[in-house]
DNA sequence: CTTGACCCTGTACTATGGTACAGGGTGTAG
DNA sequence: CTACACCCTGTACCATAGTACAGGGTCAAG
């Protein structure tokens, strides 16, 4: 199996070598293997999530959130009805978010728009994208 | 014009009390107006943008970005081409996002189907929502 | 066989985004 | 006129998510 070390993963990955040791401090990845003298040796695997960290970081998710969606999937000692429900949390959050950054897009589109109109005033227009107290 | 003391905007916006001084100290609402002894007076204007704040930071936006967000506007010392640029940059973030989200979003998506036909393997599932490496 | 680039652990420090006092003033209800 | 709930400032503290050493071992090129 093809294995790399710790700057190779860092490297690849785009993070700061120290990271890849805390993501396995706060258990976002598994404690790699180890060659014989006790460096670790990470695989292609270890590189898909820290990858999905990185994605899942720039998304808004907090490390203990990006924890629990890296959980979801069907174990043995725990019910199809208990994943099915925490995945739809998860989509339900997901689709938020979604929901969110689509109305402030539109009304940078609007800016966009705008501004090409030259018709803007001094009041601040992305404002309105959340207007009203919407919870997101 | 409609005012309102700290604790009461603080309490319309779920927010902290404390938080309020904090975005004032970073720039991200303007010093209020006080009363003759000194109180803040926060206007509907303001409740409006901590909640533009709240909601921007759930979607994984700094405060340092937020700042560049509400800052976006047609200034008269600022030329309209730049505003656009930043606009369309920011513009294109969101897009990037709503991509990641909707990509994770296919995936849970189809964890909730294969878990409905009990399916599912130890395997984690939503790795693959960010494969390959791509960029957000 | 040494020198430079890696690796290990533990611990300390940092930035961001708050949150909580302490010590003092204000304002209103009973 | 006092008690309680507010407000003020300044400063200290906190959690999260890293980031940087210090002090020591490993390994491969020259």
């Amino acid at each position: 199996m093809v294995t790399m070390t710790r700057s190779k993963l860092a490297k690849e990955c785009g993070v700061n070598i120290e990271s890849l040791r805390y993501y396995e401090k706060r258990r976002l990845i598994d404690p790699p293997k180890r060659s014989e003298v006790g460096y670790r040796l990470y695989s292609k695997e270890d590189a898909a999530r820290i990858r999905f960290i990185q994605n899942a970081k720039k998304l808004g998710f907090t490390l203990n959130e990006i924890l629990e969606l890296l959980k979801l999937r069907v174990k043995k000692n725990e019910s199809c009805e208990s994943v099915l429900a925490k995945t739809q949390t998860k989509l339900d959050e997901v689709d938020q978010k979604i929901k969110g950054l689509k109305s402030m897009k539109k009304v940078l589109k609007q800016m966009i728009h705008q501004c090409q109109e030259a018709t803007l005033t001094g009041d601040c227009p992305i404002l309105c994208s959340f207007e009203s107290g919407r919870e997101l």
